[in-house]
DNA sequence: TGATCTTGATGTAACGTTTCAGGCGTGATT
DNA sequence: AATCACGCCTGAAACGTTACATCAAGATCA
């Protein structure tokens, strides 16, 4: 406020220099940023008369020159295909929460699926701009990310959707005993016609969920049957296609577990349509646990991800990496649990005699 | 791949200087950047020279030193209380886009409601990281946005909630007439105790709809009625506390219109514990159009914000500004639309006779 | 007393760009 | 033939830090 130039219209707000600070303060640049930075010994005298300029003249320092100088940024690139998912936004708030705490910010780039785009972004995040990266849900071949790992770069993988490099930190949800878990209960109100609305088949979270799905089967003894395994994208409108084909199916299941909770409105949305009542006609199982469950009617039975957590938890991990400190767990999975709503209820007594 | 250093694991993979591309192709650094930038006239055979030998070894410009020497970080910070919230992720989506294609990229600060870090998250932006920012729904008051806008910052606000420093651009929704538009759909349905269940109030948003909805009811002769306008709070909780409110009153209303789809939602909850039916016994209509509204059981008839158009919208003003060039419209104000879903019906006959 | 350590402060070389002020041929103009 | 304009290019100075190598002076010790 005091001197003029902070006032000029033209907007560079021709701010202080730590060079002019030393100047005003009868001190070296170095000593001045050892008293900014709180470093090494710093008599009390020069330290006095630097804090004095500095408050009285409002200087803060340049942080892209001290990027130049340090080769450090401060800047963590986080990837994700969109944002307006409460199952990225979520990873997302858990992310920017533990990277605040590390005094980082996040460039945040949004893929919208476009692989070009997710390419181009990594080049610009790689080169000068972020120290490293969170990948959440990363399109890329296997390959590009070990290239990516073997230039050195440092990253972490949030949910990878295929099996990536060994060497690459990963951060997940125990997808497989989550899905048991949820079919558990299923069981356990006594279906046995149980089907599931999965994701694109080939993607981590697919599969593993699909061989919890059938382990749990195989516990009690039920044969899995591939009518009952119906193949989606993880879009409330896959959710519906898949459910209007199993329900015109000539034996068709009492209950459904969709692997995402996407997927699982999808299938309520279906039921709907067909006078069928959930959770009286139907159960339906979802998994993720985002907002969405909780508000819909009836509330949904769902097998909850730590998503923000998984979204700290990555930050942990890529810390480490920045530091070059060793990573005990190169591969982390976080613990699910089942969350009974509505949806689910004891299975119809047969009315045939 | 070709020279070792960029395969050592000690992290720094170091790559090509531009005075080492400039000696490679046997030119100076002065023309190796002209042909990177594309400027000036450089002759074809250094031009091929060096982008041979950026191809060959894979030359990228380091946007740090970019940015100290030139001034310009290409970086735009984006505050937001929280990006949970589809309300603001799809903003943030919508931005996230726009800075896309100006080439620019996001720093992602969300607050999470605690002023004061705002207020070092603002500092931060402003010296050197960040060459503006896009403020959505900040808390500071207004004198501190004023100050940041005196020093020279540039930045634009999205739905400020409390009336802005004039020369501060702000981008927001047409609050009063989406707000009348929905009183008026109530109207036309035969409503007349037509309750708002209203934001804090002070906040312009609350303010302009409540002016919209008062007008709205003015144009028929219906004398607002100080029981039926409740306050709240924006979220799911608080619209269900406060329709209960109005549910017990001795003459309850026959509709309620929301401020926020969060709002209308936990008024359709506190409905359903009455075992209110709606549409049939009470009409409810929300505001923004968040994708909740589309999956809540019955549909909610909502007023559309647009809100990804309102995040582009921010950074289309934000790049004028940085290119010092002239805004003509300095307060944007986006035309909202009403979206009819199953919420909203018929007034029921009374059943006194 | 002279040699050896501390302690606190300094000067300055990076860091990798962009850009400005020139410089050097070459061809056109007088 | 001398001058000028022009196209193309170069050298070097920013940009604002940090960090390394010194250095001065006072304390400690043989």
């Amino acid at each position: 406020m005091e001197s003029l130039d902070d006032a000029t219209g033209n907007g560079r707000s021709s701010r202080l220099t730590i060079r002019e600070v030393a100047d005003l303060a009868g001190v070296s640049t170095a000593t001045v940023s050892r008293v900014i930075n709180g470093r090494a010994e710093v008599s009390e005298k020069a330290r006095k008369a630097v804090m004095r300029v500095v408050r009285e003249h409002g200087y803060s320092t340049n942080r892209t020159a001290r990027a130049l100088s340090g080769g450090r940024t401060g800047l963590v690139g986080v990837t994700l295909p969109v944002v307006h998912h409460s199952y990225f936004s979520v990873i997302l708030d858990g992310a920017g929460e533990a990277l605040y705490d590390h005094d980082m910010r996040m460039v945040l780039c949004p893929t919208h699926h476009e692989h070009e785009r997710e390419v181009t972004l990594l080049e610009r995040l790689m080169h000068g701009t972020t120290d490293g990266a969170v990948l959440i849900l990363p399109e890329e071949s296997g390959e590009e990310l070990s290239a990516l790992h073997e230039h050195g770069y440092r990253f972490v993988i949030v949910d990878p959707y295929q099996p990536p490099d060994e060497r690459v930190p990963t951060v997940s949800a125990a997808h497989t005993s989550g899905a048991s878990e949820a079919v558990e209960h299923l069981l356990s109100l006594g279906h046995r016609r149980i089907a599931a609305v999965t994701g694109p088949r080939g993607w981590i979270a697919t599969e593993e969920r699909l061989r919890g799905y059938r382990a749990a089967l195989a516990t009690v003894g039920v044969m899995p049957d591939p009518r009952l395994e119906v193949e989606s994208d993880f879009s409330d409108r896959g959710g519906l296609e898949a459910t209007q084909a199993l329900l015109e199916l000539p034996d068709p299941p009492t209950a459904i577990f969709a692997f995402n909770d996407m997927l699982a409105i999808g299938a309520m949305q279906a039921a709907r349509r067909r006078g069928i009542r959930i959770p009286e006609d139907l159960s339906v199982v979802g998994f993720d646990d985002t907002f969405e469950a909780s508000i819909v009617t009836p509330t949904l039975t769902t097998v909850r991800q730590p998503l923000a957590e998984m979204g700290r938890m990555a930050v942990a991990l890529l810390v480490r990496l920045l530091e070059n400190q060793r990573i005990e767990a190169l591969h982390v999975e976080l613990a699910t649990k089942l969350v009974v709503r509505e949806s689910t209820a004891a299975v119809a007594v047969p009315v045939a005699g």
